[in-house]
DNA sequence: CTAGGGTTAG
């Protein structure tokens, strides 16, 4: 067979098995001549390289080879670098290149270096010293890859000077430059030198569209686009991705069909992006319909397109299809293909098949870290991200957090009030120098928010160049909680002054605000501003009216919803119910609760409180008796502090803390002293003993108290103690740490699901609360 | 022989 003939069956083929029989035929007639060999193996490499053979196999033809020319040296290197696979690149590169220069058999000719120099500066590599060095810098190809290495990887400044010394640039050189300018953010040279170019080809023209997309100017990547003369298959896709990255898959797929009248016909790189703007438009049908018509026309899908479908599997839920596809691919996955499974567990909150593979998978990159930390972040797993994104620092491979690292794990922090963590989470940022952009900030403000700082979050928020609904949401919400009305609804009033348009959650903040500060006239006024308010609004307004007082004009908004109550709505009737002891709403606002959410223990306790502070104990042990018949529960509460970058969580009954003696011991001594100083105005407030809480069936209620004594007995008295709790704190538990504040003279801090509560000197800031 | 397009995470 001649080189011809077998070339030309080669490009034939189109998946492994065939390449595999191919490579088996031609193994047995390898007793050829050794340049023959040399020819036939170098092809085979190419079809991996076309085929995207998994290292493994493409490595095995290399080996099958016993003293392999340049030639075959040449195309392992262009198998490197065209190849997705995570191959530890620059080892590979560098060690082929190492055993060429020890054959003494062997001239490297100047046509290697282009493709040696691409093949491992994707690993960092360097050859710019080295091929000056043997006198190649001035080689026209050789002089643009170095180019292209410093356009790719920067500092853009030497592609610059390289570019100005040439008096002989080549189109391609010209067009790298393009690139490099986009790539390092420089528009302006970027254009300058496109208008400038004595010629252009559709690669130039494709760049500029890319470009464009990049800095989001979709609008002139189109311009671009529309003036691109022979457009090929990669302009297309260019066009496609500025869409689909940008926010707009439903542009992309018009744009799909546009291409599907103009006669060019879509690559594997085209499904990649079709198939993941199917997947983020949510129109299960229409991708339904592309996966039938490729089936059709017998089209089969790379391992590379089959990550974007798995995705879109996993994004409508139907886990076991993504699943098989995963396990389909076998030898072809990728790092993106893991990751991809990853983040589909995540999602639905499969916490401990994400972890598996996590741990399973043979190279992690960043990606992967931050699927598993966000993976724990959304799902309420704070600590555990914590944890992880320690190890991620710790582990031995090298890898560096980045901003999206850093977002989910100072929420982390947010979330648990985990302010010494943050800080030093901040100090990693500033260590590794990462930038951060809109959400970043948010993540801070919302972090500073969170921990009680709102000195620190308004800081955060007014350093922000520019900000985002979600930036005013997050502060919004920590003023919120913290009762600072005022501060709200100036927020509110910026923001339209910025023209960032108030959505439904800014509304849920401001009316929260003006609640916790009862500001009646403010929020009402806001409320009557919303256009479409939804139940989340209504609940808010009914809270506002019924914690002032007005419980008629509550019960009458209620009455007048277009919409049906949800549980929200009646859950503040009821609250204000018991605040202003209205035993009739509360009755109604309870029975309609009974009927919505039967199991929320919460309800029982409010109704039997509301019971209790009006002397009815008849009726506050029938509403325990009916919780015990249907099997309530009351909700375990937790609290927890933090203390020397742990968090220590406490929960009544639980005495596995190593200071639980001394903690009890010292909680004991408080309730002494409270009732030597007379702080027993109410009989409902008495520090009581634990064995006594637990017999009746009080476990889980006062779990802060627990936590404000370990905080008392490791703390400095200057320090101020915060502690978190996971449900809503009680009412006599309130004047309990009121009154420790007091005795012990420290300042508490204590947020619950709902609001800030700072304690000090026996007041607390949300002195109208109760 | 170069140069432009692709799947995953907040």
């Amino acid at each position: 067979m001649s080189l011809a003939e077998l070339e030309s069956l080669a490009y034939k083929l189109c998946n492994l098995s065939q390449l595999r029989q191919l490579h088996a035929h031609l193994l047995v007639k390898l007793s050829l001549h050794h340049h023959t060999q040399c020819q036939w193996v170098s092809l085979l490499i190419s079809q991996c390289t076309r085929l995207r053979a998994p290292p493994s196999y493409t490595r095995l033809i290399f080996h099958s080879m016993p003293r392999p020319n340049v030639h075959v040296f040449t195309s392992m290197f262009k198998y490197y670098s065209n190849s997705n696979f995570n191959l530890g690149g620059s080892d590979q590169v560098a060690s082929l290149y190492r055993q060429m220069q020890q054959r003494s058999d062997l001239t490297i000719g100047t046509f290697v270096y282009p493709v040696l120099i691409k093949s491992a500066s994707s690993a960092g590599i360097q050859f710019h010293a080295h091929v000056r060095k043997l006198g190649l810098a001035s080689d026209h190809y050789v002089r643009n890859a170095i180019l292209a290495f410093y356009a790719k990887y920067g500092p853009v400044e030497h592609a610059r000077y390289l570019f100005a010394e040439m008096h002989d640039s080549t189109l391609a050189d010209w067009n790298n430059m393009i690139f490099g300018y986009w790539k390092w953010g420089n528009k302006d040279d970027a254009c300058k030198l496109f208008d400038m170019m004595p010629e252009r080809n559709v690669v130039t023209w494709t760049s500029m569209v890319t470009g464009c997309a990049r800095i989001k100017d979709l609008d002139n990547a189109r311009r671009y686009f529309d003036q691109t003369p022979l457009k090929n298959v990669v302009s297309w896709n260019a066009m496609l991705s500025a869409y689909a990255q940008n926010g707009c898959p439903e542009e992309a797929l018009r744009l799909f069909d546009d291409m599907m009248n103009s006669g060019d016909q879509p690559n594997e790189t085209t499904w990649a992006i079709v198939i993941s703007s199917c997947s983020s438009c949510g129109d299960c049908s229409l991708a339904d319909s592309f996966v039938q018509k490729l089936n059709q026309k017998q089209i089969h899908l790379s391992y590379f397109s089959k990550t974007a479908l798995l995705d879109m599997y996993a994004k409508r839920g139907s886990l076991p299809t993504a699943r098989q596809i995963f396990d389909e691919l076998g030898a072809y996955r990728n790092t993106i293909t893991w990751n991809a499974m990853i983040s589909a567990y995540t999602r639905v909150g499969d916490l401990a098949s994400a972890r598996e593979l996590f741990d399973k998978m043979p190279q992690k990159d960043v990606v992967s870290w931050n699927s598993m930390i966000s993976g724990y972040a959304q799902n309420g797993q704070s600590a555990l991200a914590i944890d992880l994104f320690k190890d991620m620092i710790n582990a031995a491979d090298g890898l560096k957090p980045d901003e999206v690292t850093m977002v989910s794990v100072i929420s982390a922090c947010g979330h648990l009030g985990a302010l010494d963590i943050g800080n030093w989470v901040i100090s990693i940022v500033r260590k590794h120098h990462i930038k951060l952009s809109v959400s970043g900030y948010n993540s801070l403000i919302f972090l500073y928010s969170k921990c009680g700082s709102m000195e620190d979050a308004k800081m955060t928020f007014q350093e922000m160049k520019t900000r985002d609904v979600v930036s005013y949401n997050t502060l919004i919400a920590g003023f919120a909680a913290h009762g600072h009305g005022m501060e709200a609804i100036k927020l509110l009033l910026k923001m339209k002054g910025e023209f960032i348009e108030p959505d439904r959650v800014t509304y849920i903040g401001i009316l929260t605000a003006c609640s916790h500060a009862g500001l009646l006239e403010e929020g009402w006024k806001v409320f009557e501003s919303i256009k479409a308010p939804d139940v989340h609004h209504y609940a808010c307004v009914v809270d506002l009216l019924g914690r002032v007082g007005k419980l008629d004009e509550a019960k009458e908004i209620i009455d007048g919803m277009l919409k049906e109550p949800h549980a929200g709505v009646y859950g503040s009737l009821l609250n204000a119910s018991r605040i202003h002891k209205r035993i009739d709403l509360g009755e109604f606002a309870a029975s309609k609760l009974f009927e919505l959410e039967p199991h929320n223990s919460g309800n029982y306790i409010l109704l039997s409180n509301i019971y209790a502070s009006a002397g009815r104990w008849d009726d506050v042990v029938r509403v325990r008796e009916s919780m015990r018949k249907i099997g309530v529960k009351k909700a375990t509460g937790w609290s927890w502090v933090e203390y020397k970058g742990k968090m220590h969580k406490f929960i009544v009954g639980d005495r596995s803390h190593e200071r639980s003696e001394d903690i009890y011991r010292l909680l004991a001594e408080l309730g002494r002293k409270m009732r030597n100083a007379g702080y027993m105005a109410d009989k409902t407030c008495v520090l009581r003993d634990v064995e006594e809480e637990e017999k009746e069936e009080m476990v889980g209620t006062h779990s802060e108290k627990l936590a404000v004594c370990f905080a008392l007995l490791v703390t400095d008295a200057e320090a101020v103690i915060r502690v978190v709790k996971n449900l809503r704190v009680c009412w006599d538990c309130h004047t309990v740490i009121k009154m420790i504040s007091k005795l012990e003279g420290r300042k508490i801090i204590l947020r619950d699901n709902n609001r800030f509560h700072c304690f000090s000197d026996g007041v607390c800031s949300c002195g109208d609360y109760w």
